[in-house]
DNA sequence: CAGCATCCTCTATGATACTG
DNA sequence: CAGTATCATAGAGGATGCTG
């Protein structure tokens, strides 16, 4: 009953994101980084603890050597993952995430939460729609 | 059943999204849509309530007719946002938020809390990497 | 007004080769 | 092992013209 129940007038944004406010305030710094292919499935890889390199590359069937470091560095830069480097020979670099990056990552699983529960939902109204021409 | 032999204190991944899964818990689905130019913006819109095409064409400044139309499309195919049309000269087309819609909405809200509260955090993280390149 | 069709550009990503 | 550098390409998105 008191669901969604909130009077959905005609001003109430209830996310402050569009019209004049180009910046999107500042969502999209994190979407247009989630919105990369890999970016997810690394952060999901390393949520489980943290990975050399090679490990992450092995776990990411199917990714480039190029995405992969790109991805990891991207992720760095946005201080989502700490890289620790052991000087030994051969190298070992392994990544992991930092405090942003499992509250980040929380926030994640949230979203997992919600697309588990309405995939079917959205699939159902998509094959609905195609089936229409 | 598999090689579990590498427990490094390991806990179980938060999400599984990535390694073998690769269909990604379904998490994709809507994050594939989200990551797109203009789909956040338009659901941002939407949550004050219904809109025209030309009105939302408007809120969101500098969007082509081309992506207008495509975004609206896919989200109406997603079943997140419902059309409807007048039957008027000239026609009458509003667009407004499904249950669904609402819903992602909600947890897009969430995400935009949680962005706020972190950008001048990753802002900061990428001033300070860039500072070494 | 609310689109659809067409052309074009630019970027994300993949493939491949090489190195400390 | 853990990368960097280079080349190639599919697709997202922009610009423009047309229509019911």
């Amino acid at each position: 009953m008191s669901e969604t129940n909130m009077d959905v007038g005609e001003h109430a944004a209830l996310f402050p994101c569009g019209s004049s406010d180009h910046e999107d305030c500042g969502l999209r710094l994190i979407l247009d980084r989630l919105g990369e292919k890999w970016t997810v499935m690394t952060l999901a890889e390393l949520t489980s603890g943290p990975r050399r390199y090679r490990e992450l590359e092995r776990a990411l069937e199917g990714i480039s050597q190029r995405m992969m470091t790109l991805t990891l560095r991207r992720l760095e830069r946005d201080g989502l993952v700490v890289r620790h480097v052991e000087a030994t020979v051969p190298p070992s670099v392994s990544y992991e995430l930092s405090e942003l990056g499992h509250s980040l990552a929380t926030r994640l699983s949230e979203m997992v939460t919600w697309s588990r529960k309405n995939k079917s939902l959205i699939e159902a109204s998509q094959a609905e729609f195609d089936a229409r021409g």
